[in-house]
Formats: C-alpha cells, structure tokens, sequence
DNA sequence: GTCTATATGACGATAGAC
DNA sequence: GTCTATCGTCATATAGAC
C-alpha cells in the first residue's frame, strides 16, 4: 500500500532516513493494514521502517501518539474525499446520497485509516484534535441538511440518521455481512446511497 | 456487572468452583467492560476468576475460543431480546423500528457483549457457529421486511438498511458522538426508532 | 537523530504433580 | 480439575554513546 501521508520533503537532514516521521506512519499504516488496529505494535513498526526500537520517540512521545496522529489524518482525508463527493452536486439530498456512498468507499479502500479512526480504542479526551476532526467531518453534513429541514432539530436528525446509515453500512461491508469483499463494494455503495436517500426524501 | 451467562448449577463437582467455566466467562466480560476486547487477556481473567493461568485451559482450547463462545452467547442474547422487542406489534414497520430501538438499548446496558460481537476481531470462518449465530439475529429482520415489500430484493434492502442504521446509531453511542451517555440513551433510541420508520414507510 | 543495550514486565501455552 | 513452575516470546520505554 504505502499511502502518501504528506510530501517526504526529499530527505533534507539526519543521518539515515531524513523523514523517518512520516516513513513510521506509512509502516504503522502497513502495519494496520494486515494485522487489524490491535495487532499494531511500535517495535514492529520500527523494524518496517529500518530502524531500531528507539528511534520512535525521537518523534512521537509513545505508541498512542503515533496511532493518535494517524487517526488525525484518516479523518482529514475522510473530510477532504467526501467534501469532493459532495461538491458534484447543488441539490442537498444529492450531497447527502453522495456522501453516504463516499463514506462506504473510503471504508473499503483506506480500511486500516477507516479502522484507526472508528476502532483505535484511542483516549479521545486525551488527544482533543481527534474529536475535533471527526466533528468536522460530521459537519459536513449540516449545510445540505440544514437546507432540508428549516428545523434546527429536524436537520440534526438527518445529519445524524445519514451519518449513521452510512457508518452502519461502511461496518457491515468491513465485517464481510455482504459477503464477497470485491462484489460486493458497488452494492454496499449503491445501498447507502439508496438509503441516504430514502432517509432525506420523506421530510421533503 | 456479574452477568448471568447461564445457570451457575449448584457447584456439582471439582475441587474448587463447582462452575469455573462460567465463572471464567463473566469475569472475561466484566474485563471486557472495563478495558475493552483489545485489553482482554486470559491472565487477567485467571486472576479475576481466582484461578492459576493453567485452569481455563481445561475449559476452552485457547484464549480466542473463549472470547469466541463470549461472542456467540451475545448474539443469543441479542436474539432473545430482539425478539421480544419485535412481539410488542403486528405491524412490520413497528417490529423493524421496535428492533432498531432494541439494538441500541443493547449497545448501551450490555456494552461488552456488544463490543466483542463487534469488534471481537475474531476469526469467522475458524468459528462457525459465530457467523451462524450472527445471521439468526440478522434474520429476524426478514419477516417483517418481507411483508412490507413482496419483491425479494426491496425485502433484502429494507433488511440491510435497518440492520445498518441501527447498528450506526449504537457505534454512534458507544463512541461518544452524542455527548452525555445516560442522556443520550434515549434521543439516540428515539432517533434510530424514527429512522427506521423513514426508511420503511417510503417504500410502502 | 539514530544506535546498542538493557530494565521491566506482560502474555500464551505446556509439563507434571496431586 | 486445579496448581506450581517454567519456557519462549514479545512488548514499551529509557540510558547513554556517537
């Protein structure tokens, strides 16, 4: 896999790596990946970047922090990929639908961010950007609800009944209810947004 | 917590427990809720048990069967109180958002249960009873799909969109989204009743 | 900023006595 | 069916050299 975290910056100064930061992401992301969020460990980690066990902490304070900013990133690309989705539409139920298909997609191909941001079993109170970006992601949703229901209250209840649909749909795709992983991406999508849509029209 | 799994029997036999089995599956829970699946460990359930680490050995093959069968008396449980939450009206668009109400009740007040049927981490197709146990609960959506929409099809999407938006809901819950959790119990209940109902009447 | 070396401490699982 | 003892493995984290 190896994502693109940031821009490695062309090895500028050190010794060996010149951005091991950003190289223990993309290995911990590796990592994630092929043992699920609780089979991450930092000495692991380490060894797939080609360093010692030591080496780490020049960077992060400890193994939560690491993790913790990878969860960072999973809910910026989140808000980056569904804003896009979003942006192909001016009709909100739209935006909603394409959102809810968005979300089940970025489930499916960037599934150990999707599985760090939603199962890292990280301390939320304890690293107060994380919350912050998942309610900008969230947030997302309130303008194109807002323009559906007038009711501050009733457009909660979209944002949070489409927020969910999509999140349920994206979990089940993720444990296999669907069966067949490849095949069954396109129907997921296709069922979230069918649902999304479903969800919006009715207060229409 | 101390949970009833089953009927403790009246110690029968042995030397010290007359149960241990049970007694090492509620303590294994009670572990659960205070440090989630990923800080399961069969050591500290020993302990808690009042055991030495060899004696659950004598009980289950390893530490996954354990969690295995701790997953597989969720689902019962899940099974049971789903379906008697459904009884309560003969109108399937009730049952489907009786069910969804009971979904996330059950998140909140058996939150271990919940958690291991979840985000176990378990291995499937090492344990079938588990993917079996899974899709009984999944199933006692099918009845009343099925009489809401003939075409097999809009029954099998009514089924997934429920099961997801429910599920949704009780992770929104179980992750804080909401705020307070004792307050939140009830306006997430009471959202994801509403939204199952929106997902179901627009296809009547 | 990275390494080597080490302290410290879990955990899973098994062997053998009772 | 339970215990004591133990092996092997792996982890987090720190200290100090370079």
């Amino acid at each position: 896999m190896t994502l693109t975290l940031g821009m490695p910056s062309t090895r500028p100064s050190g010794q060996h790596h010149g951005d091991l930061r950003n190289a223990l992401l993309a290995a911990a992301l590796d990592l994630v990946a092929e043992r699920g969020a609780q089979g991450f460990t930092l000495a692991e980690t380490s060894r797939r970047a080609g360093v010692s066990v030591a080496a780490p902490y020049k960077h992060f304070a400890d193994k939560d922090a690491l993790l913790a900013e990878l969860a960072r990133l999973g809910y910026e690309q989140q808000h980056t990929r569904f804003a896009a989705a979003m942006a192909g539409s001016d009709d909100p139920a739209e935006q909603l639908a394409a959102f809810a298909a968005a979300y089940v997609q970025f489930a499916s191909d960037s599934r150990a961010l999707f599985e760090i941001t939603f199962a890292g079993g990280l301390d939320k109170a304890a690293y107060p950007d994380l919350a912050l970006a998942g309610d900008r992601v969230l947030a997302l949703l309130r303008e194109p609800a807002a323009r559906l229901a007038p009711d501050p209250d009733e457009a909660l209840d979209l944002v949070l009944a489409v927020g969910a649909t999509a999140h349920g749909f994206a979990a089940f795709l993720a444990e296999g209810v669907f069966g067949d992983p490849t095949s069954s991406l396109e129907s997921a999508k296709r069922r979230a947004r069918a649902a999304a849509l479903r969800l919006v029209v009715s207060d229409a």
